[in-house]
DNA sequence: CTCCACTAGTCAAAGCTTTGACTAATCCCT
DNA sequence: AGGGATTAGTCAAAGCTTTGACTAGTGGAG
């Protein structure tokens, strides 16, 4: 496996690297399992270009970044909610929400008050400037989603759901590590 | 859309958050399309929780970032190439990669040489301890992935695989917007 | 040959993430 | 009530990412 010249490497680009490693793993590196790597690959590029293509289309333009719209978005529908739930229903670690929450608070769009029966507590709110901002970008996003689902039938979609369902849930099986 | 209490909030958690969201948004917002949002929310999720644990299970503890490890691997089967080349095979803009290889060469992993026939490229290309830091780690991260995988029947491995596919290649079809 | 457009790469500022340390408040056991 | 163990949140250092600007080098049109 040194990547020397004479293979088929020509044209490759950010779709085909896919075909071309596991081809080449497949031959030099028989051990290898190629059908988890193809899968990995693939789920990874797949949710890569999504992502980012919500971001850049949808987020960007509104002045929200990926994160600052999944924290919004647990925020409305969760309701005012204490930083640790915010941290465990966005999947973020403790300290990412409240590096997070900083910039969010700044500009107005959050707002942190004091709890009464802990005062370890914060709890986190959506402005009435967040409620408006989440809501107008929630539309636009799922109007870009539907973009995308559109090329799937939709059984297409409840089978790769409940696929995607059954991945996760094998996560507690095989003890995968998860943010504190 | 208040997150106003009276409803089905308790224990909620990483998991559940989803089919809460889903269910709360069909009951308030019913312009919504309730299967394209579940299945981004799905999607996104399973992606995060299958990296963190690869990166943090696997790559982190060799001493590799989950960029690092991507990165090296392209290097690892596509050869010696140039940045620009590096950056559409893994996906990453050309300023990440300039930044990323930056911290690669400073642990010897990566080396860079100019180029003779284009003075402004750079050509990247694996040190002999990158070489064998990123077969070691891959050997690590494709158990990893069988592990993973292994909670599914090959064929809902293929099918997976071939749908996450048929909306990579939809993306063209919606002008998704790529990296530079 | 010259000039202008384009390309490769880097840099800088700002944001998010991670780990680990640290503070403050609460809990619980004796 | 006292004291140790937990827990909530923040901070700091280091790394990766984004956008946009900037430097060099290349290449084509006139």
């Amino acid at each position: 496996m040194s990547g020397e010249p004479g293979d088929d490497r020509e044209q490759l680009d950010y779709l085909s690297f896919v075909d071309y490693a596991v081809a080449r793993t497949a031959r030099e590196l028989p051990d290898i399992d190629a059908l988890a790597m193809r899968f990995v690959l693939t789920l990874h590029r797949a949710t890569s270009a999504l992502v980012y293509d919500l971001e850049s289309s949808v987020h960007r333009p509104r002045g929200l970044t990926w994160p600052g719209f999944r924290l919004l978005f647990v925020l409305w529908l969760a309701g005012p909610a204490e930083a640790k739930r915010v941290a465990e229903l966005t999947g973020m670690s403790r300290a990412a929400v409240s590096a997070l929450v900083k910039t969010l608070e700044r500009e107005g769009l959050v707002c942190r008050r004091q709890v009464a029966h802990d005062r370890r507590s914060v709890q986190l709110a959506l402005t009435e400037v967040g409620r408006v901002a989440i809501a107008d970008a929630f539309a636009a996003h799922n109007a870009r989603e539907q973009d995308w689902v559109g090329v799937l039938s939709e059984s297409e979609v409840v089978t790769l759901i409940g696929l995607l369902g059954k991945l996760m849930a094998g996560s507690a099986r095989i003890a995968a590590r998860r943010r504190s």
